[in-house]
DNA sequence: TCAGGCAAGACTGTATACACTTGGGCCTGT
DNA sequence: ACAGGCCCAAGTGTATACAGTCTTGCCTGA
């Protein structure tokens, strides 16, 4: 089994974070490294080489495989022992149980919201989708992703439960990673709209019907994902030169 | 704010874990440290000096760091910069949102088990059971305490979602420091016929009981936390002797 | 021509060394 | 006697060195 070549250009220090508190120098290794992912920068089974990575990070190969230990704990990178760290391929059956788990939690978290969302909070959910209306039509697709997979974020934090929110946080990328290996066929203006459709209901605070319109929307992101993945070690032998 | 004294001894390697494969020092370390917390061998705001760790281990302060890391990541252990790690001391407000997080799961999950649980898989849990019933009745704290948490494993490994079940694991070793920390109040005893109940529940796939009476059971062990902590670090000090 | 093996390079895993920060005891001055 | 400040021990944060393992390209022999 190949792998990809890498190309860690992609992973850059980006943006001007590297002028940011010099503590936490592997939280921005992390976050850089997360970045590069989700945007699809880096492609599912690079190998991430630590000496590499800490020359573009100017830091030593300690706070590097730091990083990577963090980042394997999320689940989009993959160790192997004594081989490297590779960004995660997940497999079908993974993919299946997250959104397993995603259903479960956010049918729950809608019904729970529809008791308790202020109209306050009323109001940020509509901010929200306006940014992501806007996003869409201005077709910003790394804007737009960003912004649609915040929304569940967003969904969970206005319960005040960061508990709830990080997790919702680890669900998102991994969610992320999965789409972009199995190619969603779902477009990005059809969640915005199946994102209206959930914070009207939850603005009407039905609950029964925030969760199924939550429920159909996770269904349906999940049943255009290709059975097949769109990335496959051979796939990127083919085209790793371009 | 001053912390207790450590006393280290009690996460020696304990098991014959020692034997077990060379590979995987930092998870040997990790599960002696969660085991050593849940157990209550180690109290929470102990320090956790890494040389210490090292020394009873037998390897460098380069794993001892990973373990620690791991472990921050699971919340059990809270790292302060340039001070140490200490065993995790959840707030109040903390413990609230695991358990309203636990309900929205685990109300979803035994839903969703009594639409999809085999006779065999009842089977299973009717063996934990009698388990459960066992250790409660000849007094055996340890393993009790680790059967009612396996408990709630169990329902999320019977849905064959191992995404879930990691997620459970964490949240269950977080509820069992909350719980140590709170002294509950709530028996063992009264947990254990609580599972019963639900379990009874399940095998008749009354699914809107089974929901109902997971719920009562969570609400009920949350109600019985002290809400002013059992443990507190001026209450350690006074009793660091014994 | 091709399979198998071998050796060199690349990279990971662990230990160790060193710089820096923190906390506490001791000393001094009032 | 007590407050304030200095200094040293303890411990953490990072870099580096070294040992072990895996990969790959080359060479040999059939």
């Amino acid at each position: 089994m190949t792998r990809p070549r890498a190309h860690l250009k992609a992973i850059e220090p980006s943006r001007a974070a590297a002028a940011a508190v010099p503590a936490g120098a592997t939280e921005r290794i992390v976050d850089s490294i997360t970045g590069a992912i989700v945007e699809r920068r880096l492609m599912p089974g690079t190998k991430l080489v630590e000496q590499k990575i800490a020359d573009i990070f100017k830091v030593s190969r300690t706070i590097v495989r730091q990083a990577l230990n963090q980042l394997s704990r999320d689940r989009l990178v993959t160790l192997e022992p004594a081989r490297g760290a590779f960004v995660a391929m997940p497999s079908i059956e993974e993919a299946r149980q997250v959104f397993e788990m995603r259903n479960m939690l956010e049918s729950a978290l809608v019904r729970e919201l529809c008791a308790r969302i202020t109209d306050g909070q009323v109001a940020q959910l509509h901010a929200h989708l306006r940014a992501e209306r806007q996003a869409v039509a201005r077709g910003d697709v790394a804007e737009r992703t960003r912004l649609l997979a915040d929304f569940h974020i967003l969904l969970a934090q206005l319960l005040n439960n960061a508990v709830l929110a990080e997790t919702m946080k680890d669900l998102l990328s991994r969610s992320q990673l999965i789409s972009l290996m199995y190619q969603s066929a779902h477009s990005a203006d059809e969640s915005q709209r199946e994102h209206e459709q959930v914070v009207e209901a939850i603005a009407r605070r039905d609950a029964r019907a925030a969760a199924r319109l939550m429920k159909n929307h996770l269904d349906s992101v999940e049943r255009n994902l290709r059975t097949d993945p769109g990335v496959t070690d051979l796939d990127q032998i083919l085209r790793n030169e371009d």
